[in-house]
DNA sequence: GTCTATACACTGATAGAC
DNA sequence: GTCTATCAGTGTATAGAC
């Protein structure tokens, strides 16, 4: 199995959420995975954005998992969705408010200059909210008011991620995660 | 007094908000403009580091009399603010989801990049946020919980344009919109 | 103040040896 | 499959004529 497409993968992942999309360098992926240039196109024959690509589609599915297994482990809908929010604050913090929101410059980046990535992410997003969205049904609430509350609740996410790492500061988002527990209990 | 510079500044604004920051070169806003390049590094010595923190500072005070202005002609503060976020998923959709978050995109490239830029961004957020906490503010609710109310607000609202550019629809804004008039009546 | 020409690094991408 | 050398183009920035 090829590590060395593993190891690009795994690269670009990490700089798109640090940096972005345009702002990392083929360059800079090659040195930092220690994978040469041949390589990167032998395995990528699309280039950056085919690379790009599949490295959304592979942290897309990282965290969706994430989020899946975080809310199991929690029976409140509303505290377990104020728990996933509060870990992703700390876990800005922890990244010296480097890292956070794997998806959320690309997405802005290329909203409206490559359909391919714009896709990707909408992609990504949809099964992320579908996530939240499962936690959030109930007798009470039927499924088109959680999906709306999933919306919600992943916007608020997405916005306060900026706000951290903009202020460098954990309280946007955990004023967001008392925010989105008050609105999930308000539901029906 | 110099059309020149505000012509460059203009068009630096609008490129910010449609492209972001590593999208956006000299040559396509010098082209754009109608500018000369050597008329950009005559106004901005600094060069583009310095003409973007001066274009995202003006657009972050158009932006801030919007709010102030949009916010006054409605009594309510539920209200008000769900027509003011109904009013941006408006002008996201006619802009074809290109345009809309005027700083959002400039505000995750640069966070961990340029202090300058992330301290720009991180002024115009507060001064937003404390716009929307003025109207928030009341007998019942403390100003501490206003201020912590409108910065989820913020954060709803720039996630919910991320939302709405990636899947070219207006409805993640409308309902956060419908969310935010919810949290409002719900404060103490 | 305005404009052109240009310097120099770096971009994404390709060709072809091994 | 892996790697190097290199392409053509573009990036920001500067020098200097007018």
């Amino acid at each position: 199995m090829s590590t060395a497409r593993d190891q690009i993968l795994d690269t670009m992942c990490e700089l798109l959420e640090l940096q972005g999309y345009h702002a990392t360098g083929l360059n800079q992926i090659i040195k930092e995975s220690g994978s040469p240039k041949g390589s990167l196109y032998y395995y990528f024959p699309g280039g950056k954005e085919e690379l790009s690509a599949e490295a959304l589609s592979r942290v897309g599915l990282v965290v969706l998992n994430r989020i899946r297994q975080h809310l199991n482990t929690i029976d409140s809908p509303a505290q377990a969705v104020r728990d996933f929010i509060v870990n992703i604050a700390h876990n800005v913090e922890a990244s010296g408010y480097r890292a956070g929101g794997p998806i959320t410059t690309v997405a802005m980046e290329t909203a409206s200059s490559s359909d391919r990535l714009r896709l990707e992410c909408q992609g990504i997003y949809t099964r992320w909210q579908d996530a939240f969205a499962a936690k959030l049904s109930s007798p009470d609430a039927p499924d088109e008011v959680a999906h709306a509350l999933a919306g919600v609740i992943l916007a608020a996410i997405e916005g306060g991620i900026i706000l951290c790492r903009t202020s460098r500061s954990q309280k946007p988002l955990l004023n967001v995660a008392d925010a989105m527990a008050i609105l999930i209990d308000q539901r029906r």
